[in-house]
DNA sequence: CTTGTAGTTGAAAATGTCTTTCATTTATCA
DNA sequence: TGATAAATGAAAGACATTTTCAACTACAAG
């Protein structure tokens, strides 16, 4: 079940926070794709039909969302920072295609035996874990 | 089996890459621990030895052993880089302690499995996986 | 032991990403 | 319709990393 851009403005006005044109512009933009987007990429295109949106508004929008617990973030490949937006509470993980970004989301992972393991043999106690494939999708393949 | 930094001042040389002083302060450094470094703290490290090396030039020597497969990096908690020396060819994960910094490595991963069952389902052509486990370790427990 | 030279260096400037500050504007609600 | 707390954009700031460039040096050929 995944989050629509609506759900989220209602979610967004629960918690007090105001829906700005520009919010809703960040919002259309991640909700519309299963891509991941770095902050530049949703800057650029939200100015396709917003043309006023401040990059700083794009930060700050994405912060507010992270920090609600609404987007995931994609690590490999590089340090910027690139975002989807995530599917509610369910633990999961990601496998990207780094031809064009697409995002699968996959919840099973079974790394519970491995982390009792190496808790145990090494005496850290384990508190996160962070599972990423990358590859190249269907699509893309055929080119 | 640990490379160790002569072995990597011989392979420098087999590769064509000069060995200078402020080269092998910085392999000196990576090669002495299993803790992981961020780039200005070689810097430091390495000025106590050879007060003229330059950040510039440890940036450089981390890049170029990265680029020969020397070094891994660390991923989680933040978006700067963090390296630490690479055990030769074997396929290995990190388990970080996000108090200190220490890194153990493990070469358990039982991926495959879940990788042709992704693999299958999505058309995806997997070629590559980013596993790392945080936590915090037995030291910094008893704190 | 020279000496030539391609590779290397450090300082400073540039780039790139993200955050902070602050005066102005705006969404929301009594 | 205001009142007001929150949100905005521009500009400046903070960092991490890279580029540029003139001076330097490891190293091998003579
Ligand atoms: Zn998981
Ligand atoms: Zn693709
Ligand atoms: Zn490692
Ligand atoms: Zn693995």
């Amino acid at each position: 079940m995944k989050y629509t851009n609506r759900r989220i403005a209602s979610l967004l006005r629960q918690k007090g926070f105001k829906l700005t044109p520009q919010r809703r512009a960040v919002l259309d933009i991640i909700c519309s794709s299963t891509e991941h987007f770095t902050p530049v990429q949703i800057y650029e295109r939200a100015r396709q039909e917003h043309p006023d949106v401040g990059l700083v508004t794009v930060y700050r929008t994405l912060n507010m969302l992270a920090a609600l617990g609404l987007l995931c973030q994609v690590h490999m490949d590089g340090r910027k920072r690139s975002y989807v937006m995530r599917r509610p509470a369910e633990h999961h993980h990601h496998l990207v295609c780094s031809q064009c970004g697409t995002v699968v989301d996959f919840a099973s992972c079974d790394l519970g035996e491995l982390e009792e393991k190496l808790s145990r043999q090494t005496g850290f106690e384990i508190n996160g874990h962070l599972l990423e494939f990358s590859g190249c999708c269907q699509e893309c393949k055929q080119k």
